[in-house]
DNA sequence: GTTTTACTTGTAAGCCTTTTCGAAACATGA
DNA sequence: TCATGTTTCGAAAAGGCTTACAAGTAAAAC
């Protein structure tokens, strides 16, 4: 492995300027001679010049990279939503950083810093526990341009929503049509802002028919499988027929926690989770839930990012996305 | 959003030159008194200078970077790898770059070349697809460190080696052991190198015992979910007591297919994965599995890369991890 | 023959750091 | 006073690239 070429070796060997390599490489190269610009291309090849990244960057100001940071890698939610960051970063030609955070604020903060100081283009933040205060002033005095999902940055910002408003409702609609009424929610401390909404809307439907949870119908629990087990003994104290999950990874772990207690699902109680992961499908029972178009939210989020990051000035964008319910086996009709 | 601070503005704010601030920034400053690099700090601070990166790499010629491919972001096999080599990263400043192929030749050979354009100091690769031979080809050309996962690299690299032969045994020994005889196996088309140690351990294993496998009883489906679940009737053909997929993915797509068709587990049939995946304790049954210490594999596989990104001429180094059999509710003793 | 015009290319500055190699400034001992 | 040592610091090169500006040449126009 010998030092690697670099643009001025290639200048050399086609008997002309850096210049002329550069604009012709960059594709600004139209005022050069087909006969120039062919043999620049055909020694590229030859020579197998790549040009230098950090160097490149440098005097451009730009890497075409933006960071991702999610709470949790394992949730295949977040997995999908990247698995649409990178499809869309691709089409762009952009690379995203992508980083896990494990609902640590500590590690949250690590990686923005991080990524900051790798002077990312960009970022899109789905952040748990990191305050979306301490987000804006960090970014903003950065001007680095970035977008929040499940969090509510205010109107100045491009953001996909998600009507969770709806997706509340929808979930309340749908169990209430199933004849429960005594409902019990597990959710996770501290929601984030689109999880308020959601449980609005859940409990805004709810109090139109008259229905109403207690408080103590309330469960906290950490937004996990495991956590989803942890509250299975909270739930059955409050004897509900049905269960309302925030997401599938705590319905899974709850079905999992009735199970093992001899409470069948949905005959005994009916759960209902939300998010739509892949796995909902293949658990036994299948999991209702509401699904969020959440391959569209990486591509779009990537979008609008990119959008910005190529036109500072543009007006704050917003993409809406719909929810719908999937009802599968785990909710059932109440029956006494 | 003013200009950026570079390093001359500090140098001039402190009154001092650019390598002083370099320096004493860089922990280098033994030689400057206590006056000069309190000051410089201090202005560090109140001015808010970050070191432009692209320069620093520029000149450094590393950026402390490593690229991470796996086939796929969505198994919670690798976002649980991926778990470790961040952890593992971050303990030595490094910063991973990390790439979901979904099993796509075109796409990591994409993210290959990216990666080896953005000047990455090192490369794991756990790869599906791509060879061996295409993967050699282009790094060994660019002189960059690697690390294969599922792969057999040759013994001039760096390695963490899961003994696959033993997992494979104790696969069989263990379907053995309750009395299986009339085993069928799921596994992919084409598969990567530790897939065939794996089963080699459990063919020979089994053929110690006298038990063999007919040549319609391998059975290839991808390997994810769908995979196992659209293996389901090609399984049932061969009237087995006892399956051994060969991750845990198909093993829950397959339990799933069962289930549709009233095959219960595991009384009817057992179920054998492999990997154990956080899942396996939360679906019904319980999904007994071979057991790889997976996040460890991925804190391994940083550690041995940035050992040798960080000292070449190091001998090739080789970590030997540990399998384990974790029976759970999916097999059990055959019973006629 | 001189001036335009069109076409083709090159010079050199600048991006921001790190680092090599010295060099001031000052004190010390003779 | 001078040689020597110690402490503290800086000038300038290097790293590979892009680009504003300028320039050279040959053909066309007058």
């Amino acid at each position: 492995m010998t030092r690697k070429v670099t643009i001025r070796d290639l200048a050399e060997a086609a008997g002309v300027s850096v210049t002329t390599v550069s604009q012709i490489l960059n594709g600004k190269g139209e005022r050069f001679s087909m006969d120039t610009r062919a043999r620049v291309h055909q020694l590229q090849e030859e020579m197998g010049y790549v040009p230098d990244f950090n160097a490149r960057n440098l005097i451009m100001r730009s890497a075409q990279t933006i960071g991702v940071i999610v709470p949790n890698l394992g949730n295949p939610f977040f997995s999908m939503f990247i698995k649409g960051v990178q499809a869309t970063s691709r089409e762009r030609h952009f690379i995203p950083l992508i980083f896990g955070a494990n609902y640590d604020e500590d590690l949250e903060g690590y990686y923005l810093q991080e990524l900051i100081k790798r002077a990312v283009d960009g970022l899109i933040i789905a952040s748990s526990s990191i305050t979306v205060e301490a987000i804006d002033n960090i970014l903003k005095k950065n001007g680095i341009p970035y977008l929040l999902i499940d969090q509510n940055g205010g109107p100045s910002l491009d953001s996909v929503r998600i009507n969770d408003q709806r997706g509340g409702q929808l979930a309340a609609e749908h169990l209430l049509s199933l004849g429960h009424r005594k409902i019990a929610v597990i959710l996770p401390e501290d929601p984030t802002d689109n999880l308020v909404v959601r449980l609005e809307g859940f409990k805004h439907y709810l109090a139109q028919t008259g229905v109403t949870i207690p408080e103590e119908a309330f469960i906290i629990s950490p937004m996990t499988k495991l956590g989803g087990y942890q509250a299975t003994e909270a739930v059955l104290k409050r004897e509900p027929t049905a269960v309302f999950a925030v997401n599938d990874e705590m319905a899974l772990g709850l079905i999992r926690g009735l199970h093992e207690r001899g409470v069948r699902v949905p005959e005994d109680i009916s759960v209902l989770g939300y998010d739509d992961i892949d796995l909902d499908d293949y658990v036994v029972p299948k999991l209702s839930t509401v699904h969020q178009p959440v391959v569209t939210m990486g591509e779009q989020a990537t979008t609008l990012l990119i959008n910005r990051i190529q036109k500072r000035q543009l007006a704050p964008q917003t993409v809406e996305l719909p929810v719908e319910l999937r009802q599968r086996e785990s909710t059932a009709a109440i029956r006494k």
